[in-house]
Order: structure tokens, then sequence, then C-alpha cells
DNA sequence: CAGTGGTCTAGACCACGGG
DNA sequence: CCGTGGTCTAGACCACTGG
């Protein structure tokens, strides 16, 4: 017998949950314990198995669930918007705010964005969920003077994309952004609701209006790499699929 | 005691490994044990720990070791090669050959690359390292009409970047590129030197003359996330990071 | 061959979340 | 309260690598 019974379990648990809707609660430790005839460690083993290759997502106290990654693209020609991106990804999106003030700009956001050093800029501060799973958390300034009131705005609208669009009548689209996979620490990681050390992405958007030019915003925000399948690309060439 | 011993001696560990030269020889499970008083699973968990948040690396029937991973920053401003990027973050590359031939170009490729399908070109399969470690693997395309012959010159000089620039005349430049984050199936996993179901890079990129903007060639190669840092920058401000 | 990490058992207690 | 996943012990055998 092959010496690695949990990688059998696993596959074989694999093909069975594939297709099915996400957030379907799958069998548990005892339960692919007592039905493979194996010790809970096997049963667990094939279970974070699963968890790694993201296919399923664990929580304690409550059971494991059928997972899925939303795909997102970044892109130069992709508007910038999570809600956006995420309902065109067949899921449901959520956006709540942890925190919004007026702040002095950093130095470091006012030379991206083109500012004086703390011209007065708002500090947005939101967690979202794709499905009621928290996916991302992070940071995003827009100066004052392309939005006066936010604190209102963002409370009603969920989307700061559509904040900018109606109300600053811009059109926002990326005009720099960056990503890389980093490990969380202790506090990014309780935003995620994930363990610290797991990996995220960390993606930064510099945002102007397509039509003036205009830059918008400055975002910083931390992805679970579990929850988005995270694509981006570089340069204009449309991938022109031509037979 | 917080019930998470494992966690208190990995941070211990990290703390003391930091700093240490990548390949190093660190404890093993057993070690770890002992010295903490703890059961092998509690030490093993430690060490997994580690593994996890890309600090060691472990080799069954070798040993556990200091890790490091490299920066690759792929921009539209940065040149498309492997051997270059791998020097500027103070590691050593190599590059073997796996296999290459001349086939005829397949549609999806002769799309990007603006051919005809069934085109003449070289199809080029090499895996790479960094300090001895497998980091890389994938295909690249290369139109005969770019090279005449590659099969001889890859083996000699181990950067396709400098034969195209030495060679072809030409000054390779990403035209277009794409990352995303995969789960390795189990022939890539193999070519990568990983276990299946880890996560790797998959990462695409279109490559032409910066001069002649006439295009080169087409790689689709997958890097290990845990030998690679990779960070991938859309659009062509540039991070100014004025005060 | 000895030592490493990989898998597994049987059993225990804990932390957490929902009824 | 119960069931979930999270941690841990003690012990065993296996797979792999190197000398």
């Amino acid at each position: 017998m092959a010496a690695r019974k949990f990688r059998e379990i696993a596959d074989l648990i694999a093909a069975e949950i594939d297709g099915l809707p996400p957030g379907t609660r799958i069998a548990g430790e005892s339960e692919i314990g007592e039905r493979f005839g194996v010790g809970r460690a096997a049963a667990r083993a094939a279970l974070q198995e699963l968890q790694r290759r993201m296919l399923v997502r664990r929580v304690q106290g409550v059971g494991t669930f059928t997972a899925r990654r939303i795909d997102y693209l970044i892109s130069g020609h992709r508007a910038p918007s999570w809600s956006q991106t995420v309902r065109d990804s067949g899921s449901v999106p959520r956006t709540v705010v942890r925190s919004c003030a007026v702040a002095p700009m950093p130095a470091d956001v006012a030379g991206l964005l083109g500012y004086e050093p703390s011209t007065p800029c708002h500090l947005l501060q939101r967690r979202s969920f794709t499905d009621e799973v928290p996916a991302a958390w992070g940071l995003e300034w827009v100066p004052v003077d392309v939005i006066g009131e936010l604190a209102i705005a963002v409370q009603h609208f969920g989307s700061l994309h559509v904040i900018l669009r109606d109300m600053a009548g811009a059109e926002p689209q990326r005009a720099w952004s960056r990503a890389s996979l980093e490990t969380t620490d202790d506090h990014v990681a309780a935003e995620l609701g994930c363990t610290p050390g797991d990996s995220a992405w960390l993606v930064e958007s510099l945002n102007h209006d397509a039509r003036s030019g205009r830059l918008l915003c400055l975002t910083r925000r931390w992805m679970r790499s579990d929850a988005v399948r995270l694509t981006i690309e570089t340069g204009s060439a449309p991938p022109s699929h031509a037979p």
C-alpha cells in the first residue's frame, strides 16, 4: 500500500466536491476517519491537503466547506473596482468601512499622487468580503479636493469606484499598480481572518481619471490568496488568440 | 501556558536564523524536540511553520536549511532575463536545457507572436536554479527566423537573453506579460522539485526588440513562490518617492 | 548504514462557535 | 452543551539521502 493514504483520500474527496457550490459543508475529520478506516491524523492531513490546494476553507468550531477563488484581473484596461470584479466573477461583494478620517497626506503617498505632503486627504480603511468570506483589507487615500464628503457616501455606496464616478464625475482607471505575494503579520492576518504567516497579495494601485488624467486615489490593499486568484498583466498588447 | 508551543518555538528560531546565509543547515526535528522539551509533533509543527513562512527549506533525507527568496520585478522597464535578475538579487543563477527542438508553432503561440500557425520555431524547455535550488521551469518559443541555430548556443550561454542580444542583435524587452499564482500538478511539481499542490507562479511573457519592435519570443514559465518573491508592475508612472 | 523528514496510530486536552 | 478544528504526546514504521 502506498504510504500516503491522506493523498488518496484527498484526491478522492477533491473529485467528489468538484462542482459543488461554494460554501457547501463537507465531512469533518472524524467522519473522514470512520469512512476510510484511518486515524484522525490521516483524515486531518487529507483535509489540510485540500485546504492547501485552496479547494476548501476550514473554520475552527464550525466545519469544513467548499471554497472557490474569484478571478481578479489587474490590467490597464480593466476598471479598478472590487465590487464589479467580484460580481463579474459570480460572487456577492460586500465592503465595510473600518475607519474613515481626514488626515495629512504622508510623504510617500503625496509623491505618488503628485500633491504636497500634508495636503488634507481622506484615509479610508475598509474590509471586503466575497460571499461573506473575508477576502481583502487595506488603506485608501483620496485627496479632499477630489471628494469633499466621503465618510457619509462610503457608508451608503459600498463602492469607491461608484462614488468617484457619480460624485466626482470621473472615470477611474489604473495609472500604475504593483502586486506581490507576501506573508501576513499578526495585524493583517486578523483583518483577513486567516493565520499569521499565511501568504496574501499586497496590491498597490494609483488610479486616475481616464478622460482628464487627473490622479484620484492611491490604494494599498491585502487580499487573501486563497480567496482571490489574481492575475496581473503588463503592457498594452492584447492577447489576440487569432487562429 | 499558551496552547501553541510550536508557534513560540518557530518565532524563537525565526529570530535565531535571521541574517544567516541562505543554505545554512539548522536543527532537525529531534534536536528541536530535545532542546525545548517537546514531542516530535510539536517540533515538526514549528519547522513546518517556518517553511510556510518561506524562511526555511526542508528536504527529506537531508535536513532543514535557511532559505531566501530572490526578488523578481516584472515591469516594462526591466530586461526579461532570469540570469541577470538572479545575479542582481545576489544569488547564483544556473539554467539547464531539458529539451530543444524545432517544431511547428501552435496556434495560440502564433497568434501572440504574429506568425502563421505551423511556422517553424524552436521549442525550448529549460529548468533554472538559484544557488543550486530548483526555482523555475517552462517552455519558450523562438521563431527560427529570429535565431537559426539555438540548440548549440543555448548549451554554451546559459541565458536566452544573451543569445538574442549577441547573436540576433536585439535588445529584448517585455512587450506584454501576465503572472498568476497557481497550484502545481504532478508534472510541474516534479520539475520544480516541490510537492504537487504547492503554489507557484505561472508567468507568460511576450518579448520584442526594444529598438525595432520586432517580436522575438514567447515564454511560459513556472516559478516556485518560495524561491521567487515576484513583483509585477503595470503602467508607466515611475514610483517617485519624492519628499 | 545512520540520520533526516514523511506518514500514521491511539489517545488526550483545548479553543472556538453555534444551538 | 456539543461538535468542530487545533494542538500535543508517545511511539512506530517508512522513504529518502548521504557517507
